[in-house]
DNA sequence: TATGAATGAGGGTTCATTCAT
DNA sequence: AATGAATGAACCCTCATTCAT
């Protein structure tokens, strides 16, 4: 039985997408070499160029997955009414199940997204910006709600909320270290969530 | 009068080390030619051979400056006999100060340096470890002094700090936002250092 | 109909190291631009690197056809019964012979290989020592049968022996003089073998 | 007492002139760079140019002290009436002598002119032509007396013996041997003349 | 004389992209 | 769909030479 020809298409397409995935970020966008990604797909270089118009499209596709991943799951918090900390405990969930799932994804945002502008294209920052103004909505209805101090911008609590959570991976990122199992996951979770509602004082000293 | 000579060469230097801070800036460490520097320097091409060896010594050169500043702090932090407060306080300090004064180092640091890793060689690897222990070194002093919480481990609320200074500053970095007079950076580092000891929650509402 | 593909692959490369030949031998090693190189071979630049790795090894694989053309002759040449006579004259001919057919291969050895140790990495010296060596053998052997003299070294008369036949060959490829046919072959090849064996001394006035 | 100022001239210049010896004999003329002569000198590499207009210059420089020293040696022979054996063996010690008192000079010679046609300008190609003829008159004029056999041509007599003497001293240079003594070089220059002469032939064996 | 800063033309090599088959 | 030969624009780095001091 063959196989739907636009299925077999999807299938050489996401390999050449995990490929990409793979040399990217073992040598970052720059250094990965078209022909090392098509080598990594076990195909010929020159039809990578089949499937994706160029090296940055390519990326750029790499960088949606990301992007949809997160903005389908922000949409979802945006139009639940969980409470705020359950909000932000999804986004972190997203961050390290994602980095569970595909590691090379997270690495990649984190390395090559995440801070670096060298690669940064408006199109690219529009997205970066997206994802602030997403959060910051999120934290901005928990200060309405009396649930975040009002006292600090909704901006600024947005910058560190989102920077623990990406310090956290991308040390993980850096040193290569897999989250071992789901009870690091949920401890690595928790800590963050409580260190950044209550803060690393310790109360008991108040 | 002349000039003593040593001192012409390290205006010189400056000049060329000055005009790679810009160029690394705007184009990244990768795409910044070598050709873009010696022109922005307003010399000829092989000029900047006579003072760095190569595209990496000038680099290195870069983000020692960072990191000479950053160690020298910290070891000056790590001698004085200040409560935790303070010394992260310095932390924070250290990076707005710098960001005001030379923004084009913050910028290439955290973009280039903090979170990516296709310009890590072991060298610079290490330097990085070195900065996250040495924070580290000073959360830890922290707990033991009862000052901040110790079911989380030191390492973990090292990340979390790190992270959100990092990302106030990569943020004001990738929308290339300057620090407005010293009371937007007291307000700045306040936040900070606020949200980092008694976390966000709206304690009035425990 | 179409060519065998791998039959178009040996093409190309043949036309590229006709190419190198020709360049290297008019302008030496050092001053042959790649660039001439594929000037000559009628290609552009960037092809010569799909066939050869760099400049090195281009050189090197024009050294190897040498070497290994005369090696190969030589081990003939050990494994025959023929008396050392017969064998130098057959080295000789390798000599005159690769001349006629491959000036440029000879002119290239002469000048970059056979004297020159500024192109001299410790692989080629091993071939040139073995080449010595092997020679030596063949000298040594005619000494064993009585037939070659024994009161001088078999390394000194195998210098005496390369060396006639090098400075005949280095002299040639300095006028860009070709050898005009098989009769002057054959002079050369007699004088040669004539005077090594028999000297130069006029022998009625012994 | 101040010394005469042409003779500091002449002591700077022979210290630059020793110092490129030095290093082109270690890296051949191509790799030797300006730089690295000066150093060698101990002088500035701004200053040999005072002494010598460019490289090409110093290079000739160079090549004119073999040249002047072979052509003076060459008029004397010219001039003695001497028989050819005798000032056949004169050529030899000429060769062997300033290999002992000046190694690197002899080293030059044979590496990057005697066989070499990547530096040959047509000036250089004159001197080495030159060479040729004088010694070729030697042998035609032993040949002329009856004491070379005349069955070969002068020519191919000259190509051999002077084949003879670069092969024995281009492998020396090759493996950086010294002459050991006179004992070694008596045997050395009687070899070669006896060879050249005499030929390889085990007379007995007649 | 003496220094070494300054210049800039080259040359080797890489690699994204195109295209004939 | 698939291959990989072919192209050529970049870009790093070297180093002979000049020149202000």
């Amino acid at each position: 039985m063959k196989k739907d020809p636009s299925a077999v298409k999807r299938d050489k397409e996401s390999v050449i997408f995990g490929a990409a995935l793979k040399v990217i970020k073992q040598k970052g966008f720059h250094k990965a070499r078209m022909s090392d990604i098509a080598k990594e797909a076990g195909i010929s270089y020159g039809l990578v160029y089949h499937y994706f118009n160029n090296k940055e499209d390519l990326f750029d596709a790499i960088l949606n997955r990301w992007w949809d991943g997160l903005f389908g799951l922000m949409k979802g918090i945006s139009e639940g009414d969980n409470d705020v900390h359950k909000k932000l405990r999804q986004i972190i969930d997203y961050f390290l199940d994602t980095y569970q799932s595909e590691p090379e994804l997270v690495n990649i945002f984190i390395t090559e997204i995440s801070r670096s502008t060298t690669n940064l294209t408006s199109y690219r920052l529009d997205h970066f910006k997206k994802s602030m103004s997403l959060t910051e909505e999120i934290i901005a209805e928990g200060q309405k709600k009396q649930l975040l101090r009002t006292d600090i911008k909704a901006r600024y609590l947005t910058y560190m909320f989102l920077g623990s959570v990406e310090t956290f991976l991308s040390t993980m990122v850096l040193v290569d270290q897999k989250i071992k199992g789901d009870t690091q996951k949920e401890r690595i979770a928790q800590s963050i969530l409580e260190v950044f509602l209550n803060g690393a004082r310790n109360q008991k000293n108040l």
